[in-house]
DNA sequence: GCGGCAAAATTGAACCGTCAACTACCGGTT
DNA sequence: AACCGGTAGTTGACGGTTCAATTTTGCCGC
Protein backbone atom coordinates (compact mmCIF):
# COMPACT_ATOMS: atom_id res chain seq x y z
CA UNK A 1 0.00 0.00 0.00
CA UNK A 2 1.49 3.58 -0.87
CA UNK A 3 1.06 6.45 1.19
CA UNK A 4 0.78 10.12 -0.56
CA UNK A 5 3.66 11.66 -0.69
CA UNK A 6 4.03 14.69 1.92
CA UNK A 7 5.76 17.29 -0.24
CA UNK A 8 7.38 19.85 1.70
CA UNK A 9 5.72 23.64 2.01
CA UNK A 10 6.15 26.27 -0.02
CA UNK A 11 8.21 27.65 2.69
CA UNK A 12 10.23 24.55 3.20
CA UNK A 13 11.04 24.60 -0.33
CA UNK A 14 12.44 28.35 -0.72
CA UNK A 15 14.55 27.49 2.24
CA UNK A 16 15.68 24.33 0.85
CA UNK A 17 16.41 25.68 -2.98
CA UNK A 18 18.54 28.54 -1.28
CA UNK A 19 20.38 26.58 0.94
CA UNK A 20 21.04 24.28 -2.24
CA UNK A 21 22.32 27.37 -4.45
CA UNK A 22 23.75 29.39 -1.29
CA UNK A 23 25.85 26.45 -0.23
CA UNK A 24 26.54 25.86 -4.39
CA UNK A 25 28.41 29.40 -4.60
CA UNK A 26 29.47 29.98 -1.02
CA UNK A 27 31.70 26.80 -1.25
CA UNK A 28 32.87 27.64 -5.00
CA UNK A 29 33.91 30.74 -4.13
CA UNK A 30 35.82 29.66 -0.83
CA UNK A 31 37.39 27.28 -2.62
CA UNK A 32 38.31 29.69 -5.98
CA UNK A 33 39.82 32.38 -3.52
CA UNK A 34 41.80 29.72 -1.32
CA UNK A 35 43.51 28.19 -5.10
CA UNK A 36 43.87 31.62 -6.36
CA UNK A 37 45.28 32.91 -3.30
CA UNK A 38 47.16 30.31 -2.26
CA UNK A 39 47.21 27.31 -4.34
CA UNK A 40 45.10 25.16 -1.92
CA UNK A 41 41.70 23.44 -2.00
CA UNK A 42 39.37 24.12 1.03
CA UNK A 43 39.45 20.40 1.67
CA UNK A 44 43.50 20.80 2.00
CA UNK A 45 43.23 24.11 3.98
CA UNK A 46 40.41 22.34 6.27
CA UNK A 47 43.14 19.54 7.10
CA UNK A 48 45.75 22.07 7.56
CA UNK A 49 43.61 23.25 10.00
CA UNK A 50 42.51 20.07 11.86
CA UNK A 51 46.66 19.09 12.40
CA UNK A 52 47.78 22.47 13.32
CA UNK A 53 45.30 22.15 16.12
CA UNK A 54 46.55 18.87 17.46
CA UNK A 55 49.01 17.86 19.93
CA UNK A 56 52.41 17.67 17.80
CA UNK A 57 50.45 19.10 14.78
CA UNK A 58 49.55 15.41 14.24
CA UNK A 59 46.65 12.89 13.93
CA UNK A 60 46.18 9.65 12.83
CA UNK A 61 44.62 9.35 9.45
CA UNK A 62 41.53 7.74 10.49
CA UNK A 63 40.88 10.60 13.02
CA UNK A 64 41.68 13.38 10.67
CA UNK A 65 39.50 11.66 8.35
CA UNK A 66 36.61 11.72 10.74
CA UNK A 67 37.00 15.21 11.72
CA UNK A 68 36.92 16.57 8.23
CA UNK A 69 33.90 13.51 7.48
CA UNK A 70 35.99 12.51 4.38
CA UNK A 71 36.36 8.91 3.61
CA UNK A 72 39.37 7.20 4.77
CA UNK A 73 40.10 6.77 1.03
CA UNK A 74 39.83 9.94 0.26
CA UNK A 75 42.23 10.93 2.84
CA UNK A 76 44.64 8.88 1.75
CA UNK A 77 44.76 10.46 -1.57
CA UNK A 78 44.54 13.72 -0.69
CA UNK A 79 47.27 13.66 2.52
CA UNK A 80 49.70 11.77 -0.26
CA UNK A 81 49.13 14.95 -2.50
CA UNK A 82 50.22 17.17 0.61
CA UNK A 83 53.16 14.65 1.05
CA UNK A 84 54.36 15.28 -2.19
CA UNK A 85 54.53 18.86 -2.23
CA UNK A 86 55.57 19.44 1.27
CA UNK A 87 52.96 20.04 3.34
CA UNK A 88 52.32 17.23 5.81
CA UNK A 89 55.06 13.85 6.58
CA UNK A 90 53.93 10.65 7.43
CA UNK A 91 54.82 8.33 10.21
CA UNK A 92 54.38 5.24 11.86
CA UNK A 93 52.45 5.24 14.79
CA UNK A 94 54.47 3.95 17.61
CA UNK A 95 51.49 2.52 19.91
CA UNK A 96 49.57 0.96 16.70
CA UNK A 97 51.26 -0.97 14.00
CA UNK A 98 48.67 -0.41 11.37
CA UNK A 99 48.64 3.27 12.50
CA UNK A 100 49.75 6.18 10.35
CA UNK A 101 50.15 9.87 11.76
CA UNK A 102 50.07 12.68 9.13
CA UNK A 103 52.23 15.27 10.47
CA UNK A 104 52.11 18.85 9.66
CA UNK A 105 55.19 20.54 8.47
CA UNK A 106 56.89 23.77 9.24
CA UNK A 107 56.05 24.44 5.53
CA UNK A 108 52.48 23.26 6.10
CA UNK A 109 52.35 25.34 8.81
CA UNK A 110 53.87 28.41 7.08
CA UNK A 111 51.43 27.94 3.89
CA UNK A 112 48.58 27.63 6.71
CA UNK A 113 49.20 31.09 8.45
CA UNK A 114 49.45 32.45 5.42
CA UNK A 115 46.68 31.84 3.48
CA UNK A 116 44.06 31.70 7.17
CA UNK A 117 43.65 35.52 7.06
CA UNK A 118 42.63 35.64 3.78
CA UNK A 119 40.41 32.58 3.93
CA UNK A 120 38.56 34.13 7.27
CA UNK A 121 38.35 37.57 5.13
CA UNK A 122 36.22 35.25 2.81
CA UNK A 123 34.38 33.69 4.83
CA UNK A 124 33.51 36.99 6.44
CA UNK A 125 32.79 38.82 3.22
CA UNK A 126 30.80 35.96 1.97
CA UNK A 127 28.57 34.57 4.55
CA UNK A 128 29.48 36.12 8.06
CA UNK A 129 29.09 39.96 6.97
CA UNK A 130 25.93 39.48 5.42
CA UNK A 131 23.61 37.72 7.13
CA UNK A 132 21.98 38.54 10.57
CA UNK A 133 23.93 37.77 13.74
CA UNK A 134 20.55 36.19 14.99
CA UNK A 135 20.22 33.82 11.53
CA UNK A 136 23.89 32.69 11.57
CA UNK A 137 23.09 31.40 15.30
CA UNK A 138 20.06 29.57 13.76
CA UNK A 139 22.18 28.25 10.84
CA UNK A 140 24.76 27.19 13.07
CA UNK A 141 22.20 25.45 15.77
CA UNK A 142 20.39 23.89 12.83
CA UNK A 143 23.57 22.50 10.72
CA UNK A 144 24.83 21.09 13.66
CA UNK A 145 21.91 19.28 14.56
CA UNK A 146 21.42 18.20 11.27
CA UNK A 147 25.52 16.61 11.49
CA UNK A 148 24.39 15.11 15.09
CA UNK A 149 21.64 13.03 13.56
CA UNK A 150 23.87 12.01 10.33
CA UNK A 151 26.73 11.61 12.48
CA UNK A 152 26.84 8.21 13.95
CA UNK A 153 23.62 7.08 12.24
CA UNK A 154 23.73 4.75 9.27
CA UNK A 155 20.86 4.71 7.10
CA UNK A 156 20.29 1.51 8.50
CA UNK A 157 17.49 2.30 10.44
CA UNK A 158 17.75 -1.52 12.13
CA UNK A 159 20.89 0.17 13.80
CA UNK A 160 19.19 3.57 15.41
CA UNK A 161 20.56 3.18 19.00
CA UNK A 162 24.15 2.54 20.27
CA UNK A 163 25.67 1.16 22.85
CA UNK A 164 29.40 2.43 22.87
CA UNK B 1 51.38 48.08 6.08
CA UNK B 2 49.99 44.91 7.16
CA UNK B 3 46.55 45.16 9.63
CA UNK B 4 45.81 42.50 12.27
CA UNK B 5 43.42 39.86 11.11
CA UNK B 6 40.14 40.04 12.61
CA UNK B 7 39.36 36.20 13.51
CA UNK B 8 36.24 35.02 13.72
CA UNK B 9 34.14 35.15 17.28
CA UNK B 10 33.96 31.97 19.04
CA UNK B 11 30.22 31.88 17.87
CA UNK B 12 31.07 32.92 14.30
CA UNK B 13 33.38 29.89 14.22
CA UNK B 14 31.24 27.38 15.88
CA UNK B 15 28.67 28.06 13.77
CA UNK B 16 31.26 28.07 10.25
CA UNK B 17 32.35 25.02 11.62
CA UNK B 18 28.56 23.28 11.97
CA UNK B 19 28.27 24.63 8.97
CA UNK B 20 31.07 22.65 7.23
CA UNK B 21 30.48 20.01 8.69
CA UNK B 22 26.40 19.86 8.60
CA UNK B 23 26.58 20.31 4.55
CA UNK B 24 29.16 17.76 4.17
CA UNK B 25 27.35 15.03 5.74
CA UNK B 26 23.97 16.18 4.71
CA UNK B 27 25.05 16.71 1.26
CA UNK B 28 26.57 12.66 1.27
CA UNK B 29 23.35 11.09 2.53
CA UNK B 30 21.34 12.70 0.08
CA UNK B 31 23.18 11.71 -3.08
CA UNK B 32 23.89 8.46 -1.50
CA UNK B 33 20.65 7.62 -1.09
CA UNK B 34 19.94 8.80 -4.67
CA UNK B 35 22.16 6.72 -5.75
CA UNK B 36 20.95 3.57 -3.69
CA UNK B 37 17.40 4.06 -4.22
CA UNK B 38 17.14 5.38 -8.05
CA UNK B 39 20.49 5.23 -9.41
CA UNK B 40 20.76 9.14 -9.58
CA UNK B 41 23.26 11.91 -8.58
CA UNK B 42 22.39 14.67 -6.79
CA UNK B 43 23.65 16.82 -9.65
CA UNK B 44 21.23 14.80 -12.32
CA UNK B 45 18.21 15.14 -9.79
CA UNK B 46 18.48 18.97 -9.83
CA UNK B 47 18.65 19.01 -13.40
CA UNK B 48 15.82 16.52 -13.99
CA UNK B 49 13.70 19.38 -11.47
CA UNK B 50 14.72 22.30 -13.56
CA UNK B 51 14.04 20.78 -16.62
CA UNK B 52 10.38 19.49 -15.57
CA UNK B 53 9.86 22.89 -14.32
CA UNK B 54 10.03 24.53 -17.41
CA UNK B 55 7.53 24.95 -20.44
CA UNK B 56 8.06 21.95 -22.70
CA UNK B 57 10.25 20.63 -20.12
CA UNK B 58 13.19 22.00 -22.05
CA UNK B 59 15.36 24.34 -21.23
CA UNK B 60 19.07 26.18 -23.17
CA UNK B 61 21.94 24.85 -21.81
CA UNK B 62 23.02 28.01 -20.59
CA UNK B 63 19.85 28.45 -18.36
CA UNK B 64 19.95 25.50 -16.51
CA UNK B 65 24.05 26.06 -16.05
CA UNK B 66 22.76 29.02 -14.31
CA UNK B 67 19.52 27.68 -12.66
CA UNK B 68 22.24 25.07 -11.00
CA UNK B 69 24.76 27.36 -10.64
CA UNK B 70 27.05 24.97 -12.45
CA UNK B 71 29.74 25.34 -15.10
CA UNK B 72 28.29 25.53 -18.48
CA UNK B 73 31.15 22.54 -19.17
CA UNK B 74 29.70 20.80 -16.74
CA UNK B 75 26.59 20.77 -17.98
CA UNK B 76 27.63 19.31 -20.86
CA UNK B 77 29.46 16.32 -19.64
CA UNK B 78 26.23 15.65 -17.18
CA UNK B 79 23.84 16.42 -20.28
CA UNK B 80 25.89 13.86 -22.26
CA UNK B 81 26.12 10.99 -20.05
CA UNK B 82 22.01 11.59 -19.35
CA UNK B 83 21.31 11.83 -22.84
CA UNK B 84 23.39 8.13 -23.66
CA UNK B 85 20.82 6.66 -20.86
CA UNK B 86 17.84 8.15 -22.30
CA UNK B 87 16.88 10.57 -19.57
CA UNK B 88 17.05 13.53 -21.79
CA UNK B 89 17.57 14.90 -25.63
CA UNK B 90 19.34 17.69 -27.15
CA UNK B 91 17.69 19.60 -29.58
CA UNK B 92 19.01 22.54 -31.85
CA UNK B 93 17.43 25.77 -30.68
CA UNK B 94 15.25 27.32 -33.13
CA UNK B 95 15.89 30.76 -32.38
CA UNK B 96 19.50 30.89 -32.19
CA UNK B 97 21.98 28.56 -33.81
CA UNK B 98 24.35 28.69 -31.18
CA UNK B 99 22.43 27.02 -28.89
CA UNK B 100 20.83 23.74 -28.04
CA UNK B 101 18.39 23.28 -25.75
CA UNK B 102 17.91 19.78 -23.46
CA UNK B 103 14.45 18.46 -22.86
CA UNK B 104 12.85 15.61 -20.66
CA UNK B 105 12.38 12.51 -21.85
CA UNK B 106 9.33 10.61 -20.97
CA UNK B 107 11.82 7.93 -19.69
CA UNK B 108 13.44 11.37 -17.49
CA UNK B 109 10.49 12.52 -16.04
CA UNK B 110 8.98 8.84 -15.35
CA UNK B 111 12.61 8.59 -13.47
CA UNK B 112 12.16 11.45 -11.55
CA UNK B 113 8.48 10.86 -10.45
CA UNK B 114 9.49 8.03 -9.27
CA UNK B 115 12.43 9.41 -7.41
CA UNK B 116 10.97 12.88 -5.96
CA UNK B 117 8.98 10.99 -2.94
CA UNK B 118 12.11 9.40 -1.68
CA UNK B 119 14.31 12.47 -2.21
CA UNK B 120 11.78 14.61 0.06
CA UNK B 121 11.80 12.01 2.59
CA UNK B 122 15.47 12.17 2.73
CA UNK B 123 15.56 15.65 2.99
CA UNK B 124 12.78 15.82 5.32
CA UNK B 125 14.23 13.05 7.93
CA UNK B 126 17.86 14.86 7.27
CA UNK B 127 17.00 18.64 7.95
CA UNK B 128 13.30 19.38 7.61
CA UNK B 129 12.42 17.65 10.37
CA UNK B 130 15.07 17.64 12.94
CA UNK B 131 15.67 21.30 13.14
CA UNK B 132 13.35 24.22 14.56
CA UNK B 133 10.77 25.37 12.13
CA UNK B 134 12.24 28.97 12.89
CA UNK B 135 16.37 28.20 12.76
CA UNK B 136 14.45 26.55 9.20
CA UNK B 137 13.73 30.03 8.04
CA UNK B 138 16.66 31.48 9.21
CA UNK B 139 18.89 28.77 7.46
CA UNK B 140 16.62 30.08 4.15
CA UNK B 141 17.09 33.61 4.51
CA UNK B 142 20.57 33.68 5.27
CA UNK B 143 21.44 31.10 2.62
CA UNK B 144 19.21 33.27 0.09
CA UNK B 145 21.07 36.64 0.67
CA UNK B 146 24.72 35.09 0.06
CA UNK B 147 23.28 33.30 -3.00
CA UNK B 148 22.21 36.70 -4.02
CA UNK B 149 25.71 38.40 -2.60
CA UNK B 150 27.40 36.11 -4.62
CA UNK B 151 25.43 35.41 -7.81
CA UNK B 152 25.95 38.50 -10.10
CA UNK B 153 29.06 39.24 -8.10
CA UNK B 154 32.70 39.10 -9.99
CA UNK B 155 35.63 37.81 -7.90
CA UNK B 156 37.86 40.86 -8.76
CA UNK B 157 40.80 40.73 -7.04
CA UNK B 158 40.73 44.46 -7.16
CA UNK B 159 37.48 44.57 -4.68
CA UNK B 160 38.60 42.34 -2.61
CA UNK B 161 40.74 45.22 -0.97
CA UNK B 162 37.81 46.34 1.41
CA UNK B 163 37.45 48.34 5.17
CA UNK B 164 34.69 46.74 5.81
C1' DG C 1 28.15 41.85 -46.90
C1' DC C 2 32.60 42.03 -44.44
C1' DG C 3 35.63 41.99 -40.48
C1' DG C 4 36.03 41.61 -35.84
C1' DC C 5 34.43 40.77 -31.35
C1' DA C 6 31.51 38.34 -28.07
C1' DA C 7 28.59 34.49 -26.69
C1' DA C 8 27.03 29.30 -26.73
C1' DA C 9 28.49 25.07 -26.49
C1' DT C 10 31.80 21.38 -26.90
C1' DT C 11 36.23 18.90 -26.35
C1' DG C 12 39.93 16.44 -24.18
C1' DA C 13 43.37 16.36 -20.69
C1' DA C 14 44.41 16.72 -15.96
C1' DC C 15 42.77 16.47 -11.49
C1' DC C 16 39.99 14.86 -7.63
C1' DG C 17 36.86 11.55 -5.30
C1' DT C 18 34.65 6.93 -4.92
C1' DC C 19 34.58 2.16 -4.80
C1' DA C 20 35.99 -2.45 -4.11
C1' DA C 21 39.81 -5.20 -3.38
C1' DC C 22 43.82 -5.84 -0.86
C1' DT C 23 47.70 -5.93 2.84
C1' DA C 24 48.98 -5.65 7.40
C1' DC C 25 48.03 -5.68 12.01
C1' DC C 26 45.27 -5.97 16.46
C1' DG C 27 42.96 -8.61 20.04
C1' DG C 28 40.49 -12.14 21.99
C1' DT C 29 39.54 -17.40 21.80
C1' DT C 30 40.72 -21.97 21.90
C1' DA D 1 50.83 -20.52 19.28
C1' DA D 2 47.66 -20.72 15.26
C1' DC D 3 43.18 -18.80 14.34
C1' DC D 4 39.86 -15.39 13.07
C1' DG D 5 36.86 -11.51 12.79
C1' DG D 6 37.59 -6.73 12.77
C1' DT D 7 40.19 -2.36 12.08
C1' DA D 8 43.84 0.89 9.68
C1' DG D 9 45.41 2.20 5.73
C1' DT D 10 46.57 1.87 0.79
C1' DT D 11 45.92 0.99 -4.10
C1' DG D 12 44.33 1.33 -8.81
C1' DA D 13 40.61 1.71 -11.81
C1' DC D 14 36.70 4.27 -12.83
C1' DG D 15 33.67 8.30 -13.04
C1' DG D 16 32.83 13.15 -12.45
C1' DT D 17 34.70 18.16 -12.47
C1' DT D 18 37.66 21.80 -13.90
C1' DC D 19 40.38 24.21 -17.05
C1' DA D 20 42.08 25.96 -21.21
C1' DA D 21 41.42 25.69 -25.79
C1' DT D 22 38.39 25.28 -30.02
C1' DT D 23 34.27 25.67 -33.04
C1' DT D 24 30.33 27.74 -34.49
C1' DT D 25 27.24 31.36 -34.72
C1' DG D 26 25.22 35.97 -33.67
C1' DC D 27 25.83 40.94 -33.61
C1' DC D 28 27.45 45.51 -34.81
C1' DG D 29 29.72 49.19 -37.34
C1' DC D 30 31.36 50.34 -41.56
Amino acid sequence: MTVATRWLTSDQQKAWRSFLVGTTLLMDRLDRDLRDQHDLSLPEYEILVRLSESPERALRMAELADSVKNSRSRITHTIARMEAIGLVMRRQCSSDGRGVVACLTDAGYSRLVEAAPDHVESVRDALINVVQPADLAALGRAMSTVARRLDTDTPDPLLSSRSV
